[in-house]
DNA sequence: TTGGCAAGATTC
DNA sequence: AATCTTGCCAAA
């Protein structure tokens, strides 16, 4: 028997970064396993905190005295040995700290919480009682909450011993319970007093009725049996009086999905998703490590050859996992799922609470449920024994977590498709570059779905020059075109969706006669008005001020909105057509849990004729009734200090034009923008991916950017300037020491916002093509960068990044 | 000398 | 992250 656990403590530093060592005690001999969670005394004081054992061995390298495990949180290992390595992974590639990493993979009610109380250890004054237990029982203590002089009153006592601090791990995993109903007595007896009471109580008889069909030691919970049996809860208390049914506590699952889904068959599949289908199979079979691309234009049936490779892995006896972005998480998609494959399916995703996130991870982890689906952190899943993965909308941003670890969830699900040894499927109508060039590569097997199911043709897509518009008619957000075009479909009762890309653009308040702009106190951006509050909000750290009258600055009456917000653009929407009933959905008016699907389902019973939104409704939506998409402002994102900004406008605009007369009805796309003949633009309007993807890999090419090179960036941030600038070129200084002459500095420079919630970001990218001492030199600067993270100084490391604002 | 505080070291 | 330790200041 082991006698030393390694256990990685709950404390994210650099220090603390590798397992400390701690002895075994006899009574815990046989519970403790390698991944799982254990409370641990640390320091030198009575601080206990949790961690998580990752090795155990009958020797350690430590020379010092040590600790015991205090308790051990989990009966069964929360990290299997795939999780485990997977962690270390990780923590290696995205130069996060390894409890870090775990606690990102694990579902939040998981995350142990530790509480301080201080208490008297000796007879305090009346005083001294009064004033600091006032409750005269031990309290919470967080110097946060408390004020200074309390605290250092406190601390006082405590040097002098007459108080101590005391730690208590809160472990908040509950399962959900609720009283379960077993027969007492055996079929024959209850039946015998069935009879007996038959006539004077014939709720009783029911109730034994039923009891007589329950299976013999299997609980059902009682409101099942209120509800099969029909009998009051009252009916079912007399019987437990008089002996007939015991009543127990049982665990069970909250239940995210009350409605039961209508279930599907496997959809008649055309000649391109066959041979998809085929392909995948045949990596399942054979259990090969075969990675593919599925290019499918929108509405070409990716989901059913995502189902029916699924379906093929299930029949294998292995599972599946489907990751989805986080805003396609919409009803209709897991209702499909659901729909086809029934109970075995899992859902994971933000919309749920903890307490029903955690029942969704344990009915995994218990192999109960054997589909999949979530967004980003879903990549984690205890799932075992994988038979396929499946990544769609690849492309999408949201895959890449933008804290640490600042990991990407296809490197997570290749890395899982490897040790599982099953494929991986990436699927998009627009696919990443990366991912791309890697098919064109061949390290991907591309698989083409160029047709569209119902052969309807894609959308003519109308681009509109703005800058014609504006020379014409003075101001306004629409185009006469878009206007005309929205009138008749308003006259044909058809809808009509708009979008404005939010990127890189806001309302706010500009003075007409000094150009002075309301800005953030604490932050390097412009307010950004809010009509439903009357404010002015900052979208990076929320703070909000009134709506000036007058210029701050120079004190003139000319104050006025200038840009483009959602609500300005409803107004002007609603005085364009008084008859028109508009919907908007963007952050404000989807904030609460819900009212995103609100929208959408009042959109789809035609409860209005236009839905008005940012980005958020670009994706995976269905109304057969929408036969016009308007973009209002295309190119916003173009001028952005980012390499991928035409990416991301061709993907969005090929995005939105999909969702036009899908159904029997022929749809139209009208692009308003300044830059009418940028190639994003143009190709978007074309719908040519494969010219767009050349265009584009010319540019990367010439720009020395992803897919042609590897990028990391380093992003130092402080209260005062001088301070991040001055970090950023040491960093910078040291990596030109470390690494070739190959790799290419871009940097130090403030970021595009060089100042959020009060402090300063600097940055530096650099690209490489091979660079054996990077890791080494990213390690050392890690290491240099832990002294002065605690004046407030701190850095990170950012492999791959997706976000250069 | 004491005691109060900030910077630094240490935590199996 | 949260202690404990160290080194330096001034008050007594």
């Amino acid at each position: 028997m082991a006698q030393i656990g390694q256990v990685l403590v709950d404390v994210p530093t650099m220090q603390t970064n590798d397992p400390y060592s701690y002895a075994i005690p006899a009574e815990l001999e046989h519970q403790v396993e390698v991944g799982m969670r254990v409370t641990v005394p640390f320091g030198r004081g009575k601080r206990v905190v949790s961690g998580v054992v990752v090795g155990l061995s009958d020797v350690t390298n430590f020379d010092g005295q040590l600790k015991s495990i205090q308790s051990v949180l989990d009966l069964a290992p929360v990290l299997n040995t795939e999780l485990q390595q997977l962690a270390d992974w990780l923590a290696d590639t995205t130069y996060a700290f390894r409890i870090t990493c775990i606690q990102t993979m694990l579902p939040n009610l998981l995350k142990a919480q530790t509480e301080r109380f201080i208490q008297p250890t000796t007879p305090l004054t009346a005083t001294e009682m009064a004033t600091y237990f006032p409750d005269g029982a031990p309290r919470e203590f967080d110097a946060a909450k408390l004020d200074d002089q309390t605290v250092s009153g406190l601390l006082k006592l405590q040097r002098a011993g007459k108080v101590e601090v005391v730690y208590q791990v809160k472990d908040r995993a509950a399962a959900k319970t609720t009283t379960g109903i077993t027969p007492a007595l055996p079929v024959s007896k209850l039946q015998e007093i069935q009879v007996t009471v038959a006539k004077k109580a014939p709720k009783q008889a029911d109730l034994l009725a039923y009891l007589q069909t329950m299976t013999p030691d299997t609980p059902v919970a009682q409101s099942q049996i209120v509800h099969r049996a029909g009998v009051s809860a009252a009916v079912i208390n007399t019987a437990a009086d008089k002996g007939w049914l015991t009543k127990q506590q049982i665990e069970v699952y909250r239940d995210p999905f009350h409605q039961p889904v209508k279930p599907t068959q496997p959809l008649k599949l055309n000649a391109e998703q066959q041979v998809a289908v085929d392909q995948i199979t045949t990596a399942i079979d054979q259990q090969k490590v075969q990675n593919f691309l599925v290019e499918g234009v929108t509405g070409s049936g990716k989901t059913e050859v995502y189902l029916q490779s699924i379906a093929v892995a299930l029949n294998q006896g292995r599972t599946a996992l489907m990751l989805v972005p986080e805003i396609a998480l919409t009803p209709q998609m897991v209702n499909r799922v659901k729909a086809r494959f029934g109970q075995r399916v899992a859902v994971l995703h933000s919309g749920l609470s903890k307490g029903e996130q955690y029942d969704e991870w344990r009915r995994i982890d218990s192999g109960e449920a054997t589909v999949v689906v979530g967004a980003r952190s879903a990549v984690f899943a205890p799932v075992k024994n994988l038979g396929i993965i499946i990544m769609d909308e690849e492309h999408e941003s949201s895959y890449k977590q933008d804290e640490n670890p600042r990991y990407h969830a296809r490197d997570v699900a290749l890395w899982r498709g490897q040790y599982n040894q099953c494929p991986v499927v990436l699927g998009s109508a627009t696919p990443s570059l990366e991912t791309r060039a890697r098919a064109a590569k061949g390290l991907y097997t591309r698989l083409v779905l160029a047709k569209r199911v119902n052969d309807r043709p894609l959308p003519p897509v109308h681009i509109v020059d703005m800058r014609e518009e504006v020379k014409q008619r003075s101001e306004g957000d629409f185009s006469q075109p878009l206007l005309t075009a929205i009138q008749t479909r308003l006259d044909r009762h058809e809808q009509i969706v708009l979008l404005l890309n939010r990127r890189g653009f806001s309302s706010f308040v500009m003075c007409r006669d000094c150009g002075f702009v309301l800005k953030c106190p604490n932050c390097d951006i412009s307010l950004t008005l809010h009509m439903d509050t009357h404010t002015m909000k900052c979208h990076y750290c929320g703070h909000e001020e009134a709506i000036p009258h007058v210029c701050p600055n120079c004190h003139s009456r000319k104050i006025r909105y200038y840009g483009t917000g959602t609500q300005k653009v409803e107004q002007a929407l609603q005085r364009e057509f008084p008859s028109a009933n508009i919907l908007r959905m963007d952050v404000d008016s989807t904030r609460r849990k819900g009212a995103h699907e609100r929208i959408l389902q009042k959109f789809g019973k035609h409860e209005a004729d236009i839905l008005l939104g940012t980005q958020m409704i670009a994706k995976g939506l269905d109304f057969p009734n929408v036969t016009l998409v308007g973009v209002l402002n295309a190119d916003t994102a173009l001028g952005l200090p980012d390499f991928r900004a035409s990416e991301r406008t061709f993907q969005l605009l090929t995005q939105v034009s999909g969702r036009a007369g899908r159904a029997s009805k022929p749809g139209e796309v009208f692009i308003q923008t300044f830059n009418p003949d940028h190639y994003a633009i143009q190709l978007a309007q074309q719908q040519d991916y494969e010219r767009f993807f050349v265009t584009e890999m010319h540019m990367r090419h010439q720009g020395s950017y992803p897919p042609y090179y590897f990028a990391v960036q380093l992003t130092a941030s402080h209260e005062e300037e001088a301070v991040a600038a001055k970090a950023m070129f040491q960093i910078v200084a040291a990596l030109k020491k470390g690494l070739s002459p190959d790799a290419i500095i871009l940097g130090p420079t403030p970021k595009a916002i060089a100042r959020v919630k009060r402090k300063y970001y600097y940055q530096v990218v650099i690209k490489y093509k091979q660079e054996p001492q990077l890791k080494p030199v990213l390690e050392q600067i890690r290491q240099a960068a832990q002294v002065p993270a605690r004046h407030g100084l701190s850095v990170t490391i950012d492999s791959e990044p997706m976000n250069f604002m």
